[in-house]
DNA sequence: GTGAAAGCGCTAACAG
DNA sequence: CTGTTAGCGCTTTCAC
């Protein structure tokens, strides 16, 4: 159970522990004779280095503290697969926590991940104050996502909900439509800025923006379809739903009604989800590059670790319109030509 | 950025550095007086300890090493949520890794995690050969995660895909249903155990199986109810679908050609995943306890830690049924008063 | 190239 | 209860 050390190695090669310790790191003033021999050695006795007391020794540290809000949560998921794929690629590893998106628990979290002196801290969808965040910055490099906060020493990586948008509406207009409600995420997280880019779109197209309160769930979308129903006639032709659960409710309650999408009127979701992807479902939506997210974070960190940058980096990212079958020209106007709809 | 250390304290509270660490392990053997000393110094100074140099120094550690084979995957993700539960709750931290479901890069992840000396270390669907699994389980405890492996050195958590299907079964026995056929998850994993469960209690029932051949994904479900409507007649009444994926997918085909579910015939998927929980969807399902099971494997890993159990557990978890809408007694048979069916 | 000595920040006996 | 003395396993000068 007691693994072995590095003066083991150094006995059983007939060497100093010094010069296994060169060996370990690569060194090239080692001797290619005795280079072998320490090798073997290590081999043999199955040897591979205490990473704790390395980093003790040599204060430098390989871990990246990664504090996810919610790790059951796809999409901070995704950006945690992100982060890890450049972290390995570059020899570090992540230490793990949740803060349940509770500041108390997310407090103690940042104080346990900084308790392993890591090499940098990713904070992913954060609630704690800033003032938390501006401590944490105080002895490691610190990089958010999905939480913008314009501390002078943190890094952070966000998406464009107002890109987002307006891809969305952009879109719609393009396949010939006019008559596009926006169903918001009321007070979800993005969803106030979704909203913005969705009334400015349409402003720059000169069309008359509605938004219809929703929140970020299918039965919601389905509910805010009846509003919808009830209150609008003529109907609109196009629906820019919160996100992808909130255009499946709106489909399904308009499939409900005998009103087919896109035929009758097109919904775009937002996310992306695997759901979206579903054949069944075809759903028009705008992605968000959550795993380029989680490798930016990576990188803002290692570059503060390895190349000493000190000016901090804002990346806002640019969400990509995923166009599939629940988007078409609206009815009694001829397709554009981009697509012909219709469910695969 | 260079943090204090425990001279500091000792030096700002005027007490030697024995006492702090006496205190900052939470000590019965000091002073009240002393103790606030102390603790208003570190308090002052900003002062938490250096876990890497206490796990060191006192030859322990609080890391538990996660392998994930893809944390892409939300069923690991779950897993993952478990482990960080009971981890957290217990003092420990998640050191994770991915191996890609790779044996080379797993074969490394593992290697590397191991590099930290972590007082256990969690295999989440791993692939490596159990040759490298016993011999990490060399060095610390190790425990499995849907993976079976039977050394006498590791633990596994599994969860038994033969009473899932056979929970599956017996439900639509129950609603009435006696032609019910079974679309399988191919080469996937777990596949064949849902298979047999699937056999073996239709046998159980006095009913013939039949298993037509599918896999893990919406178009897959779809296709084998094109299969299904081509060579059998009568239909069967029901389907137990190979996941949830296969079940959404083989819902919208039989939606496609007039068939209503749960009306003409009964769907039931595998997983509940958040997909079946869409009202729209409300898809029956067998629950695995994925949560659960990361919970009992960091349970599995600190009893070996702290309570020195070495004989090794294998917990075979019981999925549970998930009854929504998409399952109904068969057309022409009225339902035995358990539920009435309809979309919620 | 190579070995000896001095820590990294902490814990763990052990005497006072 | 408190301070002293050794390390944990490794890296890092710094002479040889």
């Amino acid at each position: 159970m007691t693994r072995p050390t590095m003066a083991d190695v150094a006995a059983r090669a007939g060497v100093s522990r010094a010069l296994v310790s060169l060996v370990m790191r690569g060194s090239p003033k080692v001797s290619a004779q005795r280079r072998q021999a320490v090798l073997r050695a290590a081999e043999e006795l199955g040897y591979s280095p205490h990473a704790m007391a390395r980093s003790l020794a040599s204060r430098t540290s390989t871990l990246l503290g990664v504090m996810v809000s919610d790790l059951h949560n796809a999409f901070f998921a995704e950006v945690v697969d992100g982060l890890e794929e450049v972290a390995s690629d570059r020899g570090f590893e992540l230490i793990i926590n949740t803060g349940g998106r509770r500041a108390a628990r997310e407090r103690r979290a940042v104080a346990s991940l900084l308790s392993f002196r890591p090499a940098g801290l990713a904070l992913l969808g954060p609630v704690v104050a800033a003032s938390v965040i501006a401590d944490a910055a105080g002895s490691t490099p610190v990089v958010l996502v999905a939480r913008s906060c314009r501390l002078s020493t943190v890094d952070s990586i966000n998406d464009d909900g107002r890109v987002g948008s307006g891809l969305a509406v952009n879109h719609l207009v393009r396949l010939g439509h006019s008559r596009i409600v926006h169903f918001d995420g009321g007070s979800g997280s993005q969803a106030a800025q979704r909203r913005r880019g969705y009334v400015a779109a349409m402003r720059a197209h000169g069309l008359e923006p509605v938004v219809l309160h929703s929140e970020y769930t299918d039965t919601a979308g389905a509910r805010t379809v009846a509003r919808l129903l009830e209150r609008f006639d003529p109907l609109p032709t196009a629906i820019v739903a919160a996100n992808d659960v909130n255009a499946i409710g709106a489909i399904s309650a308009l499939d409900a009604v005998g009103l087919r999408v896109p035929g009758d009127i097109s919904v775009i979701g937002y996310d992306n989800t695997s759901l979206s992807a579903l054949a069944h479902i075809g759903l028009t939506t705008i992605d968000q590059p959550r795993h380029d997210m989680g490798r930016l974070a990576a990188e803002a960190l290692l570059q503060r670790v390895r190349h000493g940058r000190t000016a901090p980096v804002h990346h806002l990212l640019r969400p990509t319109l995923v166009e599939r079958a629940s988007t078409a020209a609206p009815p009694g106007r001829p397709a554009r030509g981009r697509r012909q709809g219709g469910a695969g």
